[in-house]
DNA sequence: GTCATTGCAAAGGGTTTGCACGTAG
DNA sequence: CTACGTGCAAACCCTTTGCAATGAC
């Protein structure tokens, strides 16, 4: 995601165009990390100290809405925001941190469910979420 | 799940067998659909009017940890509990209600993943996620 | 009788909301 | 100028926890 790109296409939909709004936007870029929405405002006051959790809560929900960023809620913990929301692709998720990371898919898995099994549900996405333990934790557990 | 067999299997596990315990697997078996924890205690409380919600929750950990029920967090509401455990099996998701629906799979999905696509984690699941309308909130939303 | 389990109520994360102030357009 | 967006703090939902009372074995 470019962020010029980001930017523009928002101002392009009217929204109001604020510092903070910038900042919470150019964390989502500058990092391919899953962030939580706290650790998005921790790094946003980093660049503009003020700035509180509910305008990045209300930012990240903008966004999701927009379709400019995934929301990932791999658990009962914090929900975490995924910028990389124009190319399709998968989760590898840390049983041990909570981390993720993507992958890359080689086909369709919405192809892979036919209509037999849909039971009336009309089907929009389909997500493959892999679990296991980053090489990080999987090295403590030694 | 038969009930006969989970209270069996759990009774040799050394599990103190409650009527708490008991209303709350009668509850899981009961019913396939995929309960929030607070429905459980809903239903259970028609049983066993006095069962608490910390009890409840604590015996759904257990039944987790136990491997007898799997937890499912489709999105940043309430958990719910999937009582069919031992046969593996996908999901679908109404983004409207949030009701979770099993699907029967064709293949492991396990095996959809190339090593060189794993980045060093330990891989030891894999889920699928169909997510969409059922056929109660498409029908609504026209 | 002992010790695991319960119920209660309070605390705890994560997230949302109401309202007065500030500011982009 | 005038909505719209912000910050603060309180409210909220879901879940976990501390502790005394209870009851399964």
């Amino acid at each position: 995601m470019l962020m010029s790109d980001l930017l523009e296409r928002l101002r392009g939909r009217g929204w109001r165009l604020t510092s903070q709004r910038r900042v919470v936007a150019e964390v989502l870029d500058g990092d391919h990390v899953h962030l939580t929405a706290d650790e998005v405002h921790a790094r946003a006051v980093e660049r503009l100290p003020e700035i509180s959790r509910a305008t990045v809560y209300n930012t990240l929900g903008e966004l999701v809405v927009l379709g400019e960023v995934l929301e990932v809620s791999t658990d009962g913990r914090a929900k975490r925001y995924d910028p990389n929301a124009h190319h399709a692709h998968q989760h590898l998720v840390c049983s041990g941190c909570g981390a993720i990371r993507d992958v890359h898919p080689q086909g369709d898995p919405l192809s892979a469910l036919p209509a037999a099994e849909r039971f009336g549900f009309v089907i929009s996405s389909a997500e493959i979420t892999y679990r296991g333990l980053c090489p990080n934790c999987a090295g403590q557990a030694r």
